[in-house]
DNA sequence: GAAAATACATAAGATTCCGATGTATTGTAC
DNA sequence: GTACAATACATCGGAATCTTATGTATTTTC
């Protein structure tokens, strides 16, 4: 199954949080590799959204970065700074309210983990 | 809490069709006054969001309408067509699914039925 | 050495929602 | 009996966010 995509707006910026929030540091392309990965191929961010989406929190002082060089390509990491770890966490149960009143409001059968 | 706005973006759709399945017809503000019940709260649909999305599912044929008058105000009952139900049943598995991804993508700790 | 993968980025356009505004009727409380 | 809240429809400008396409360049793989 491939979710709409109006299904997965929004989620994104929780979705980089908590990634950043288990890994330290990460960088963008790996971001969409690590969540296609996770999601078995059913999300998959593209560069378009991904990219403003890091530079708006990097801009929200939620994010902070360092350039690394592998070989002659250079790589931007990005990691959480203090604010950005406690927004990380807003997000998540925020994130986790939102999917049980949803399983309310439509009787969504949700398998028990 | 009152979830951020994004949030409850691409879900719309969803849930006025699920409503709209279970009750066979509901009027606008109806849908408006039953969603902010159903979610003590949580999520209250603004009527700028809804009408427009009602209009368009309605002119792809997944709704039907049928006028009423209460007293002297007009009242518009919104009820699935066919091709709406079978709508409604495939956007409830596809938000299932999505909700089970996002579970394991985020680690969510989602309280059991 | 060509193609695929890695890695960044921007930009035009589409979609969708928010917030405000508009109109009108009906119920309620004082 | 009249002001205010609730009911009930609707549209519109603007904001936010994503899609698709495009661009540049390096590195790996076949």
């Amino acid at each position: 199954m491939i979710y709409s995509t109006e299904l997965i707006k929004g989620t994104l910026k929780t979705i980089v949080l908590k990634l950043l929030a288990d890994n330290k540091r990460m960088y963008g392309y790996e971001i969409t590799q690590r969540v296609k990965e996770l999601t078995f191929d059913k999300i998959q961010i593209s560069e378009g959204a991904l990219y403003p989406t890091l530079h708006a929190l990097e801009s929200e002082g939620l994010l902070v970065t360092e350039l690394e060089y592998i070989g002659k390509r250079v790589r931007k990491y990005y990691s959480l700074s203090p604010s950005g770890k406690s927004k990380s966490k807003e997000k998540l149960s925020e994130l986790a309210d939102f999917i049980e009143t949803m399983k309310l409001l439509l009787d969504l059968k949700v398998k028990t983990a």
